[in-house]
This record gives C-alpha cells, structure tokens and sequence, in this order.
DNA sequence: GCCAAGCTGACACTCACCTGAACGCAGGGG
DNA sequence: CCCCTGCGTTCAGGTGAGTGTCAGCTTGGC
C-alpha cells in the first residue's frame, strides 16, 4: 500500500512513517498541506494519514476539498484528544477512519491493515510458517490448529519477526521496538522472551545468530 | 433487498432511491414519519435508511417506538453534521449504523452491501458459541435454551464481538463502538459490561487479553 | 580449557483487570 | 406530581497474570 502522511511535528512523523515502513508500506510524509495537495495530485493513495493541526491550514478544510474533487481515497485523522470539534468536523467532511493522540504504533498498524481489508475484498491475511498460521489482524496464533494464547510482550516480539520475515534482527533494534525510546532496559529481556515464544510455538520459530541478534525461522523441517 | 427509505429532502431522497434502485434493490421511499409508519405496518423491509430531522418529528423518537415494538429491522441513519446529540439519541434509540451527510453514495452501497452481508437472506442467521446462540437480526440471545434478557449497552458489546469472531478488540476500539465519536469516556465502562456479560453467558464467552484487550471466547468451537 | 554469548528457571513487584456497591437519571405508573 | 424501577456510569478495594531482573547453567568459538 501507498501510504501518504501528513504531519508537522517531526518525532511523530518520523515514529509514524517508520512504523509504516516497518509494516511493508510505501510512505511519503509531508508537513504542509501545500505539499500534500501537490502529492495527491501527483501520485494515486491506497490511504492518507492526516494531522488535523499545520501550519498552514486545518486538515479538515484539506479534507473537504479532496472529497469534493471527487477523490475517495480512504482518510484516517489524527487528532489530539481535546480537539473534540475538530474530529467531529473532519469525520463529517469526509473522514473514514481517526485516530487519537497519542496513539500506539501497533494500534496504527492495525488500523492500516483493516483500511487495506475493507478496500481489496479479500478478508484476513494469514501468514503460514510450517504448522504456525498468523493472523496479524486479529493478533492470534494457531499451532497445529491449536490457538497459542501469547501475552502482549511475547505478541509484539514475535509480530515483528512476522513482519519482515528474512531480515536479521539485533537485540537493541528489537528492544527499540518492544519499549519506544523511552524505556531503559538494562538487562537480558529479547532473550527472556525470545525463550517464551519458542516454548511455546516451537523451538525453529526464531533462529539465532550468534553475535549479531535473531531472525524468524523454518519451523516443520521445510528448507 | 427491500429497503425503506426515510428522508424529506426532495434531491437527496431521490438520489439515494435511485442508487438503491440502481443496486438492484427494492426502494420505498416516503417522506414522513406517519408515511413511515404505515409502510412498516403494512410490509417487512430488510432495511431502513432514516434521516433524523423530518417534518412530523424526529427520526429517534420513530426509532425507539419502533424498537419497542420489537421490530429489530436494521436501521441505518443519515445525520447532518451538526446534528451531533440527536445522533448520539438515535445510537442508543438501537440504530445499527449510521452515515454522515453529505455522504458519497459509492459509501451508501457499501454500507448496504455490508448490512445485506450481515443479515444475508438466510432464513436462520444464528451464530453458535458452545451452548449460546445468537439471532443478529432477532437480536436475541439463548443460552441452553433459555433466552437471555441484554440491555442496550450490553447488546451492542456482545455484538461486537459476535460479528468479527476471532479478531481481539482493543478497548479504545470498543469505546469507539459503544460511543460513536463524541463521548470521551474516561473510565472502566467496558470492563464493567464485559463482567456483566459473563455473568449472563458464562465467564468463557469473552476472553481477556492482558494489555491487549478482549476477544470473543472459544466455549466450543475455537480449535 | 577458557571465555564470551546465549539460555532458562525462579521470583518479587506492579498494574491492568475484576467486581460489588452506590449514584444519577429517565420513563412509567400510581 | 412524586415515587419506583431499571439502566448506565463511576468508584475503590482486592487480586493475579505479566513483566523485568538475576543467578546459575549450557553452548559455541578459539
């Protein structure tokens, strides 16, 4: 999917393009509506991401005038949690979808993936690994058949060895991940839980590489 | 599909008739509440579109007369942008979508492809969770046999989970849904709901996800 | 054999969740 | 008009699953 951001505030945007991305995305992030207008009339969107909030102008005038141009790619707002009227004001101009700040990247993700269900037909995509079956949408696990109940850590380790199947991945980058920026983790977490997810989805899901990190396995002898 | 059409606006009413028309479903279309009431009385539709401000009245009031009634026929209401409380009236009146005015017609049969999906001409639309079973459209509720009284709120929870199975919901997400977009709820609600549906249908049908949210249970058919 | 890197079982702490109870409010009947 | 009933919502106390940390053990490289 193409994904078009727009978005001032330079963390945000740059958390948000990278979660894009991450998900398998094409993203292009602008901070001026300007600049979005243009993009829209250069490029075609599977979706568009919008701050209601810039610096030169509010996302729901942008909003109202795409919609009257007749173009009905699909608009999720991102709002800030006191900008009640705002919202209402965008959804009537036309938003599908909204999002309120400050909002979970793996809530985001999910969103996106539930816009590019409703707008291809085809229902939820399962990712098969030997005998596991993955449903990102709806965060569940079936081993053998058998539903694996996996906590929120374990779901946000695995999800994102899920999402980029082949890629190597070192232990500070997955810690990145599983705690923002913020959080500081002194300690052998990534191990703790890459070890609870191979007990219980199998030793072969995750693979190590020594000295360098971890990467999604060939569970069921495959390769 | 037969649909009714409730809508007082000469140009909008007729463009959405031919639209209904033009999807190859049958359309009633009147622009009166008393009208409105003679045609329920007189035929079953699968579908009714009701637009809120009318002449006779508001469209809320015919709603929740018509709920009382026990006519559960999906009610989708068209509401204007500023229109906001009586939107929130007609939610919890028992509307079972709604549309944004102006809206695109492309979205209107979306909607009523989606509704005609919901309650698919099956003579028996049940859904069946170990001893539970579930009429959407009756919107009723036996266990073992016993029907199982829910209140709005209740019912527009359990729905939730009943009409996408396997997906987990985030409380934001049914927040969203129990709410629509206005209210800013701040406290346990859903917790509160989800313990007063395990207490009516047993304490497996909803399944907690620490950190993550619910989902629907597996009394019987998970696997 | 030695060292570094990774594995794992155990454990305390926290907080997300559960739940009973109380309050406000609207509708209906007396 | 007022009371009564039922629903929706809020609150506070209690609880356990989930989480991070650590120590000791295993594996692999040289």
């Amino acid at each position: 999917m193409r994904i078009l951001l727009i978005e001032d505030d330079p963390v945000l945007g740059m958390a948000v393009r990278d979660q894009i991305v991450a998900d398998g995305h094409g993203a292009d992030w602008v901070t001026r509506l300007a600049d979005a207008e243009h993009a829209v009339h250069a490029a075609a969107f599977d979706l568009i991401l919008l701050d209601l909030m810039l610096p030169d102008g509010r996302g729901s005038d942008f909003l109202r005038k795409l919609r009257s141009t007749g173009d009905a790619t699909p608009v999720m707002v991102l709002t800030a949690r006191d900008q009640i009227s705002d919202r209402i004001a965008a959804l009537d101009a036309g938003a599908d979808d909204y999002l309120v700040k400050p909002f979970d990247l793996f809530e985001l993700s999910a969103r996106i993936r539930a816009v590019g269900r409703r707008y291809a037909g085809n229902p939820n995509p399962l990712v098969t690994l030997g005998d596991i079956e993955v449903d990102l949408s709806a965060r569940s696990v079936r081993r053998a058949g058998q539903t694996v109940a996996l906590t929120a850590r374990e779901w946000a380790l695995f999800e994102a060895f899920v999402q980029r199947p082949h890629q190597l991945m070192s232990k500070p980058q997955l810690e990145e991940r599983l705690y923002s920026f913020d959080a500081e983790v002194e300690s052998n977490t990534i191990e703790v839980y890459v070890a609870r997810l191979r007990k219980k989805l199998g030793a072969d899901v995750i693979e190590t590489v020594r000295g360098m990190g971890y990467r999604l396995g060939t569970p069921g002898g495959g390769a």
